[in-house]
DNA sequence: CATCCTATACTTAGCGG
DNA sequence: CCCGCTAAGTATAGGAT
């Protein structure tokens, strides 16, 4: 009955960076909900504007923002329209490049593609025009002068389609492999991160709890600008 | 004795927005205070790089950062270390991220390409055959009984190169078209962020500020003006 | 890693200066 | 606004799952 307690407790922690590295690794993941809740919380009960943003020890990125973690940037950066953010355009620009590119790229490769289905089509009709005439399978040798003179003009006939299949293949030329792009290794390890900007990015399970959803979007009586902490 | 006691102590307050205006100026300068200690502590017991950013309901700017705060931002909004290029960094993986699913697509298009370069092979091969034995020219009436049969199975080993040919076609399938990617209109906000950050070390002594020790938050209130931060 | 649990350390609402 | 005080509400270290 009076044996040990089943827990120490919370014990207090010296202020300086934790040496164990198992026991950063818990503290980080639940100092860092604790500090998201802070600021969700802030910003429900006081109408205030919070950007937060924790780069871990182990390189992943945590962020979080009311109404919106980017607008509270530019909203910190200067007080030009989050729109006109000079980075956020440029690369804006650039991915709608890429993507232009992407689509030229296909476009030709879809041309390609036209072309090889009528080849393929071609070669079906061929094929069928075996099929149907049956000739093949005539015995040749009990044919009567009509019946060969049919059958010499059938050769010949698909002789000229052969002709056209090989001349139209000579024209367009044999495929030919494309040139791949290589990216610079990656360096970069894979990361499945993607984060949307217009979204509040929040660490997943965090606002599964019910506690917090009313805090995240509930409100929005933010006062026009008037500041004069601009940057630029 | 049995007097009330001196004061309620903590009392639990709705998560909903405060009415009392003067009870919310207080409420909103200690939490946060205690938003900027708990991140101060996060960055001193984890070595997190943290971005604080709060605007009051009247449009204070308060702000915190480690190790400084424009670095925080530039390293969100790049994704990369700060010393380094990091827009430049971050489009490079953005365009990797583009030229590696053009791969993807190109890789796919060789294979089909090999494929038709393989049937190109075949047809040119019968082809040859046709104009090597040039049977197609010959007087068919005028053949004899050895002829006859000699030409038979040439048509009959021919039917069956025809036929591998088209069930090989069959087997893989006519050509089908490859979607486009789109790129959205420029009106939405939206921009994928890849999250992928390199490792970086963060210089302990950088955080041995005085400012930031256990009650002197590190913090610094910028109501009112701040240097100019460009980024081009 | 994220969660649950328990015992404590820490934070903060409400009230006075 | 800031500071202090008090009591109650929360966050969280440690340990286990």
């Amino acid at each position: 009955m009076s044996t040990g307690r089943k827990t120490r407790g919370r014990q207090k922690v010296a202020m300086k960076k934790i040496s164990n590295e198992s026991n950063l690794q818990v503290t980080f993941s639940k100092r860092r909900s604790g500090l998201f809740k802070k600021a969700s919380e802030l910003c429900t009960l006081c109408g205030a504007e919070v950007a937060l943003v924790i780069f871990s020890p182990g390189e992943k990125v945590f962020s979080f923002g009311h109404p919106n973690l980017d607008v509270v940037i530019d909203h910190y950066l200067s007080h030009v329209p989050p729109q006109n953010h000079g980075v956020m355009q440029f690369i804006e620009i650039q991915r709608s490049a890429n993507v232009r590119q992407l689509n030229t790229q296909l476009t030709h490769i879809n041309n390609m593609l036209d072309n090889e289905k009528r080849r393929h089509d071609e070669l079906s009709h061929l094929h069928k025009l075996f099929e149907d005439q049956y000739w093949w399978a005539c015995p040749i040798d009990g044919m009567n002068q009509g019946e060969l003179e049919l059958f010499k003009n059938t050769m010949e006939d698909f002789k000229k389609r052969i002709d056209q299949q090989v001349d139209m293949l000579a024209i367009q030329g044999p495929p030919t492999q494309l040139q791949q792009f290589f990216v610079g290794n990656g360096s970069s390890p894979t990361m499945p991160f993607v984060h949307q900007s217009n979204a509040q990015m929040i660490p997943e399970q965090l606002f599964q709890n019910p506690m917090l959803q009313p805090h995240l979007f509930g409100f929005n009586n933010m006062g026009g600008g008037g500041g004069g902490y601009g940057f630029f």
